[in-house]
DNA sequence: TGATTTCTGAGGTGCGCACCTCAAAATCGT
DNA sequence: ACGATTTTGAGGTGCGCACCTCAGAAATCA
C-alpha cells in the first residue's frame, strides 16, 4: 500500500498538521522538525497523491495563447491544438483561451499584457518577437502574479521560458539538407522569407549560411527576398530574382506561410528542378512534399509545442518541477517517406 | 464554476444515482432516461473532475514492460526512460516494472505471459517478435483482465494497440535519404543487420529497397550480412563483404544496435567514405553523428515510446480515449544540426 | 523564575466523485 | 388488475489531502 501523509505523520513522530505546514511549506516549524518529517518522505518514498491535492485545492487553471493575428496555415494548426487540448485537458482542470495580437506592434503587445487580469489567468504563453517593451511588460505581469512564458518565437538567449526550438540549428538543418541534396557543383539558392525583421527569420538564415558557406562553397546563398505576406509583390521579386539567377540549384522557404512562394516556383518551368526546403507542416506544404515539389520540411509538432507550454505552465503554477526530455521540442525532419 | 454531478443531475431532472449509473455504464437505466443524462452533459458541457474520479477510485495501475534481455544500448535508454516516468508518475498512481526475458523463444515469452498475475498488473507492453504462440498468450491475458499492447516489435497489421514505428516507412525513409546522399553514380549498397529473422529488420529492409529500386536504379543493395550480435563473426562478414566491393556508395545499418560494426567501419580505409545510415540514437551513434561518421539517423524517442504506452494502457484501463495525435511515435530524421 | 514567544497536536470540514443499500415508483406481462 | 420486474431516488460513506482553529507544550527571553 502507498503510505499517506498518515502513515508519513506516524513514521516521523509528528502530527498531520506537522507533516501538512513542511508539505506545503507552511511556517511555524523548527528546521530538525522538518528535517525529521524529510527523512522519513525519503526512507518511506512517500508522494503526494496528486488526486487528492488537487482536489482538495479545488483548484483550477486558465492560460492564455497570445497569438499574432494572420491567416497562417500554421497558425491555424496552433489553434485546432489549443481547441484539442482544451477538450483533453478539461478533465485535469485546465482551461486554454486564445486572444490574437498585432505582431508587430510592440506597444500594443505590452498593453496588452499589462491589461490581463491575474484573475482570470493564471499564465499566458506569448507568441511575439522580442521587444523590450514586451520584455518589460512581462516582467511585470510576473510580479503581477500571472506566469509568463515565450512561444514558438521571441526566444532569448539561454531562457528557460521558452517553448520552441532553436532556430539557428533549424537553419542549420536545412542547410546541410541543402547542401546535401543539391548537386555538386557552383549554383546559387534562392532564400524566400515574409519579413527578415523578424528575428526568427534572421536566425534561421544565420544558421543556414554557416552551413552551406563552410561546408558546401560552390554553394551561393542569394539575398533573402521578403515577401510582405503580398501575393502580387512576391511574384514580382521571385520572377526577377529567377530571371537573373538561371543557375539555380535551390530554394529555401524561411517563413511557415510556404503557400504563396510554392505555387509561384509550381508555376515555373526549370531546366533542372531546384531542391526546395520549407518549413511547416501544413496541408499545403504536406501535398507538395508529397508530389515531390517539396524536399524536405523542417518542422516543429503544434501538437507538442500546445500541451509542453500547458504543462510547464501549470508545473510552474504548482511549484512543481517539469520533465525536461518531455518538454523538448524537436526539430523535425519530413520527407515524403516519413509523413 | 464548472458543472458538478450535482448540477447534471437537477439539469437532467434525475437523482445523483442515475447521474453515476449513466456516467459509469452501470445497467438498471431506461434508454431515454440515459439519453437525457447525456443531452444534459451535452449542454452544461460537463465533464468529469479527473483527480476527483480517481481519488474515488482509489485506484492504482501497475504496468509491466517485458523487454528483451540484451545489452543493446537503446534498450538501455528505454530502460532509463521508464524509470524516469516511474518518478514522473508516481503522483498520478502508476507505477511501472521491467522484465527481462529471452526474445527470441517464442515459448518462453508465453509461458512468461501466461504467468502474469492480473492481481499484480494491469497491463502489459510486450516488446517481442510476433508469433503465433505469444499472439495467443496475449489474447487469453486480455481476457484474465490484463490489457496487452505491442510495444516497438510485433507490430501486426493495421493493429490498433500497437507502440512504435511503422517500420516499413522508416527504412524506406533510410532509403530515401541514402539515395539522395549518395554519388549519383553505380555503385552498391551494404545492409548490416544482427539478424534477418525479425519482422522488423525485414519490413526496414523492404521500405528500403522499394525506395532504392524504384528511384535510385544506379543502386544496388547487396544482401544483408547479419552479425547475430557477434563481434568476431561481424567483423568477418564485413571485411568478406567490403572486400568484394570496392565500389560501396553507403552502408545502412538496420539493426539498433549500431556500436560494432561502426567501430569496424570506422577502421577501415576507404577510396571515398560511403555514406553510412543507422538507426537509434544513443551516445555511440549520437557521437557517431558529430563527427559526421554517421550521415543521419533515423530514430524513434525513447520517452515517447515509454510514456505513450503508458498513457495507453491507463486510458485503456479506464475505458476513456486517447489523444490521437500525442500517440503517434514519430520517425525522427537527425542529422548533425537537430541532435 | 515567570512571562513571552514559538512550535506542535488534535480535531474538524470539504473538495467531487464512486460505490453501496434500501425503499419507492414506474413499467411490464398476463 | 394483479404480481413480477425494472427503473429510480434518497441517503450514506470514504478516498487523501489542504486548510482552518484552538489549546497546550516546548523553547526562549528577561
Amino acid at each position: 500500500m502507498r503510505p499517506t501523509t498518515k502513515d508519513l505523520a506516524a513514521a516521523a513522530g509528528v502530527s498531520l498538521a506537522t507533516v501538512d505546514r513542511v508539505l506545503n511549506g507552511r511556517s511555524g516549524v523548527r528546521s530538525d522538525t522538518v528535517e525529521r518529517v524529510n527523512q522519513a518522505i525519503e526512507k518511506m518514498g512517500f508522494s503526494r497523491n496528486l488526486a487528492a491535492a488537487q482536489l482538495a485545492r479545488g483548484r483550477s487553471w486558465r492560460f492564455l495563447f497570445l497569438l499574432p493575428r494572420t491567416g497562417d496555415l500554421f497558425l491555424a494548426a496552433l489553434k485546432d491544438r489549443i481547441t484539442e487540448a482544451n477538450r483533453a485537458f478539461a478533465a485535469d482542470m485546465i482551461q486554454a483561451e486564445v486572444r490574437e495580437i498585432h505582431e508587430n506592434d510592440p506597444h500594443q503587445i505590452a498593453n496588452y499584457l499589462g491589461a490581463i487580469d491575474p484573475d482570470e489567468f493564471d499564465g499566458v504563453a506569448i507568441m511575439a518577437p522580442e521587444s523590450p517593451q514586451v520584455r518589460d511588460a512581462k516582467a511585470r505581469l510576473t510580479e503581477r502574479g500571472v506566469d509568463a512564458i515565450s512561444f514558438i518565437a521571441g526566444q532569448t538567449s539561454r531562457d528557460d521560458d521558452f517553448v520552441g526550438i532553436d532556430n539557428h540549428a533549424a537553419g542549420a538543418t536545412a542547410g546541410r539538407l541543402m547542401g546535401r541534396f543539391a548537386p555538386p557543383v557552383r549554383a546559387s539558392i534562392l532564400v524566400i522569407a515574409e519579413t527578415m525583421r523578424a528575428r526568427d527569420s534572421l536566425e534561421r538564415r544565420l544558421g543556414f549560411d554557416e552551413v552551406i558557406n563552410a561546408e558546401y562553397p560552390h554553394l551561393t546563398v542569394l539575398p533573402s527576398l521578403e515577401t510582405y505576406g503580398d501575393s502580387e509583390r512576391a511574384q514580382r521579386v521571385i520572377r526577377v530574382s529567377l530571371a537573373s539567377h538561371p543557375e539555380l540549384a535551390g530554394v529555401y522557404l524561411l517563413a511557415s506561410e510556404a503557400r504563396v512562394p510554392l505555387e509561384i516556383l509550381a508555376a515555373t518551368r526549370w531546366p533542372q528542378k531546384p531542391v526546395i526546403i520549407a518549413h511547416e507542416r501544413t496541408p499545403f506544404t504536406e501535398a507538395a512534399l508529397r508530389r515531390i515539389q517539396v524536399d524536405a520540411l523542417i518542422t516543429q509538432d503544434p501538437g507538442h509545442l500546445v500541451r509542453s507550454a500547458l504543462r510547464i505552465l501549470r508545473a510552474r503554477r504548482d511549484k512543481r518541477g517539469i520533465l525536461a526530455s518531455q518538454e523538448r521540442i524537436r526539430i523535425e525532419v519530413l520527407i515524403k517517406e516519413n509523413l
